[in-house]
DNA sequence: CTGTATAAAGAGACCGGTCTCACAACATAT
DNA sequence: ATATGTTGTGAGACCGGTCTCTTTATACAG
């Protein structure tokens, strides 16, 4: 127990060459493996280096190369599958080109969304990817241009912006479901989404301030629209951010006047306070309600029956925007893209066929 | 479009200061927040700094002030809900006392993790939270110690190590959920779990090298042996690393001379994969076979029937790992210790009873 | 009106790396 | 033998902050 627990001072290059009787720059060039140096005096700085356990501090060497090797990633909420899923695309992309990555929680909130990227610029991080909360409040991402830092937006787009987007291909995934729905014989289909909302209504599409939900909001409305079913904006619902919230949502949808015979889960969240719901309130799927979910999570294939579902394919978007953003560190010389990564229908056992 | 693309150099206190017509030094007062300035200076280089949108540099900052406000985490895989839980518990803790978090993946592997280690201590973490892959590996951690770093373990203790640790209480809840099983009438109990193991078997229960499971295998042991049933360490399996091979260890378990009627699964990654393979064998749970697994995850509650399980606290467990670390970091003079947070049993549907 | 205490601002070293430049030693060309 | 080139090493500036030490300006006491 003779080691002294004060943090000692940390080995530097300086300590290491006066151990292997050579020059500062000359360890340096050793150990930062940069420059020529002698085979016998690189021996020499290694051995020293060895026995004095020497560990860079890549805080300082970030501080001349002006590098730091770290991605930032802002996302909504960790605990959620697709964000983490997309997280470890992200640093399974982040590691084979030799960064890593931090990760930083906006809660979906735009307060947390700017500290949090004001904090990582802070941090000199070399790239950023974020999920903006809100795709109408731009100004902070404007400065992390004007920063030189290369910025990546994942899951939703800012056309405005001029700026990389990973997205899935949200409104063909919506209307994939959608015309799967109708061509089960559903006629009255709900759209259901977490989406912060004043009164859980919508009057205007073009005011949801996520581009996913939009565009998936778009899809929705324009298979309905285009099969004559009417009044498709009643159906859509926001505002199911908790169990409790999802639970008055549902129930009152489905004790309004004309209930939909099928419901549409905006996230694997919602998608499974949906089935909550419905199964506290007595309902069994498909055969009183049915419903689709986005995203392959876990529990839609455990349940009875397993939920039928459009998989996003969510690693692969995260590991694409990671390449990317690292294209775009290395200076590749790319157009400005919205890449859009496409989803597929996985038709399980959540829909019942209705038949006139 | 007049913005040059190419990354302007980044305003520092010097820019600021020559902006505002004082020095350096003044400035840096100013900027850092310390020291004393007239109010009349500081409006001065607070209206120059806004012009000019300057961030400080948290890099040089960390130089000098010897801290970098991260504390690094190690864990096995964030994919799994166990950690991802984890590392919100851990996050919010840490901002709470202003310090960020970076995530690296072990992989459960231990190279993986010892890279990891030395990354984090090059980019000068105050601290690190890591889940060690195997408990009798022990001389990388030991040079975080050396190094002067803080640590705490998370979910599995070395004892050697003199050096905290948050765990559950794995071998209290093993006890529980075993002696539950043998109340309900089960004599014939097996453990799975998706420790790597050579043969899927097992010899020596001190060999695992993970404690967490160790323990848990421990009072499972513990219980069947006091309640005189034969040859307990048969029923232990591992090697439960994906669907297949937990498919083979299930049917294997289940074809033998006496199958187990009940299966405790060590997390609810196994517990989902035994879920299915039990349904793609045709087996009615509880009927033809009873489990619980670890973990309060998405899907346990969702299933039919729902599955009993052991409630693990991850977040509780996080945030403790997280405060604990920060108390560390700011020097508090507290005892090393093993904290362990205690486990409940939540009784859902999975077990039958068995009447002899 | 001088002396001393105190507040505010400036000068410059420092953190631990990288990297440019100067220089020495030796090999090759003329 | 002198000019030129090549290779390996050393000296020291630099990155952008913090922080100590020194200097200058102002206040108040005697």
């Amino acid at each position: 127990m003779e080691d002294s627990a004060h943090s000692k001072r940390a080995v530097t290059v300086a300590d290491v060459a006066k151990a292997a009787k050579v020059s500062k720059a000359t360890a340096a060039r050793v150990l930062g493996g940069y420059g020529v140096v002698s085979a016998k005096i690189t021996d020499q700085v290694m051995a020293a280096a060895a026995a004095l356990e020497y560990r860079p501090n890549e805080l300082a060497r970030s501080m001349s190369t002006g590098r730091s090797g770290i991605i930032g990633v802002v996302v909504g909420d960790i605990e959620n599958a697709f964000f983490s899923l997309a997280v470890r695309g992200i640093s399974d992309a982040a590691r084979l080109a030799g960064f890593n990555v931090i990760i930083a929680n906006s809660g979906e909130e735009l307060d947390a969304e700017k500290s949090a990227v004001d904090l990582l610029i802070g941090k000199r991080v070399d790239g950023l990817i974020v999920t903006p909360a809100r795709c109408d409040s731009i100004e902070h991402l404007q400065h992390v241009r004007r920063a030189g830092v290369p910025l990546v937006l994942f899951d939703r787009a800012i056309p405005e912006l001029d700026v990389d987007a990973v997205t899935g291909d949200d409104r063909d995934a919506a209307i994939t479901a959608t015309r799967y729905l109708i061509g089960q014989g559903h006629r009255r289909l709900a759209y259901v989404s977490a989406m912060d909302a004043e009164d859980g209504g919508l009057t205007d599409i073009g005011r949801i301030s996520n581009s996913a939900v939009r565009e998936r909001v778009e899809g929705f409305v324009s298979v309905l629209t285009e099969a004559g079913l009417p009044n498709p904006l009643h159906y859509i619902r926001l505002g199911a951010t908790n169990q409790q919230q999802t639970d008055s949502v549902i129930k009152r949808l489905l004790s309004e006047g004309s209930p939909p015979t099928a419901l549409l889960a905006s996230d694997s969240l919602v998608g499974l306070r949906i089935f909550k719901s419905l199964q506290s309130l007595g309902l069994s799927i498909p055969k009183d309600v049915s419903m689709i979910s986005f995203l392959d999570a876990d529990w839609t294939s455990v349940t009875v029956p397993p939920i039928t579902i459009v998989d996003q394919c969510v690693y692969e978007m995260g590991k694409l925007a990671g390449e990317r953003l690292i294209a775009r560190i290395e200076r590749a010389p790319l157009a400005v893209e919205r890449l859009r990564v496409s989803t597929s229908l996985v038709v399980r056992g959540s829909v019942a066929t209705i038949d006139r």
